[in-house]
DNA sequence: ACCTGAACACCGTTCAAGT
DNA sequence: ACCTGAACACCGTTCAAGT
């Protein structure tokens, strides 16, 4: 959790919990192209304190990044207790698409930061357990096909989310479609061999290196 | 076709033509946050020569995704005349993919410039064309759902690449998987009823407006 | 007509000066 | 310890001077 005020300064604890206040407000509202000073504007705050709570700015966005996943990795937690495990599995997908339709940047901030930021990465790893285990029962149930693994379902999160992007402004929850779809794609009864297996762990943490 | 010399002078044409090549060649490599300084001097240009041909960078990066969309509606006409439709459509849709793999920027793309920008806006309208084409083979032979429309599959295209792009460079080929896996929903077997209809022609013209 | 590089405005990042 | 704004390097864009 980001928001934790270690053994700060009173100022700068409260400024840290201003600056990411204001940086996850803004980000949402315009996107990766935030500048710093409007961000540090909209907190109270001097430009150079920003980089003195986080070194980059991609250190400040994927600290809110970083946030958000466990969000969902919780709301993911929550859905094992849930009656049906088919219908579970898809409102948490339906969680994780909407965390990314309320924002503008989604795909940028999967691509270049979840690769090289350890803290992101770690809670997309968290992310994934859940995703994984939620896909276990829905399997088990046979609400999905067994060639399904938890990181498909977490990568298929961005891919619905992107396919409405486009014309995300004009048609609101044309995401929906997107996901309903993808979501028969993982149905058994329409399942076909796939041309390349899911990607290990292995190959998950070989990720990590800068692009 | 952007490539094409309409009235200009020896030199300008010929700097047209070295821009644009370089300009795509630099953008496969490096995304794209490549510099205007970089493209010009692979190009062997002036700075401001680039600006002369082209008012924006945002233009010239729309310039060079406008010939592949058309690149790929060539790609798809062809495919009309093939034995099996829904064959054909999965060809279609793979070198879709195959499109955006071999580059970097493919989302930020389609999120700001293709909205805005009316010449990428006219050639997705031709692609659509070929697509809708092509699902209609795909779904008289029963091969595909009756409620996909050829925009859905456009919009699927850049959903597939997106579930692979975190991964893109351990696993080369894992775009394949959730092609396979999207494509596997579309199929008539596993068909359920979608929450949200497909965009209409309308929608798609209004979402002309800029960010 | 078209080319060019110097000049401008803007943004991420650094740092000397403050408390 | 932490805050701050001036200063730096870099990039997209403009434009006066060249051919």
């Amino acid at each position: 959790m980001v928001r934790e005020t270690g053994g700060l300064r009173a100022d700068a604890a409260r400024n840290r919990r201003l600056l990411l206040d204001a940086a996850e407000a803004e980000l949402a509202e315009h996107g990766l192209d935030v500048s710093i000073a409007r961000i540090a504007a909209r907190a109270g705050i001097g430009k150079g304190t920003v980089f003195r709570h986080f070194a980059t700015k991609d250190q400040l966005v994927a600290a809110i990044f970083t946030d958000q996943l466990d969000g969902l990795a919780a709301t993911g937690a929550a859905l094992l207790e849930a009656a049906e495990p088919g219908v579970a599995l898809l409102e948490f997908m339906t969680a994780g698409v909407e965390l990314q339709a309320g924002g503008q940047s989604v795909c940028q901030l999967a691509a270049s930061i979840s690769r090289t930021d350890p803290a992101v990465r770690a809670a997309v790893g968290r992310l994934a357990d859940v995703a994984e285990a939620l896909t276990a029962r829905a399997r088990a149930a046979g609400a999905v096909r067994e060639d399904v693994t938890g990181h498909d379902i977490v990568l298929l999160l961005a891919a619905a989310s992107q396919a409405a992007v486009p014309l995300g402004d004009v048609v609101p929850g044309l995401w929906r479609r997107y996901l309903g779809l993808i979501f028969d794609g993982l149905r058994p009864e329409a399942a076909h061999p796939l041309p390349v297996p899911a990607p290990t762990n292995a190959q998950l943490t070989a990720a990590a290196q800068p692009a």
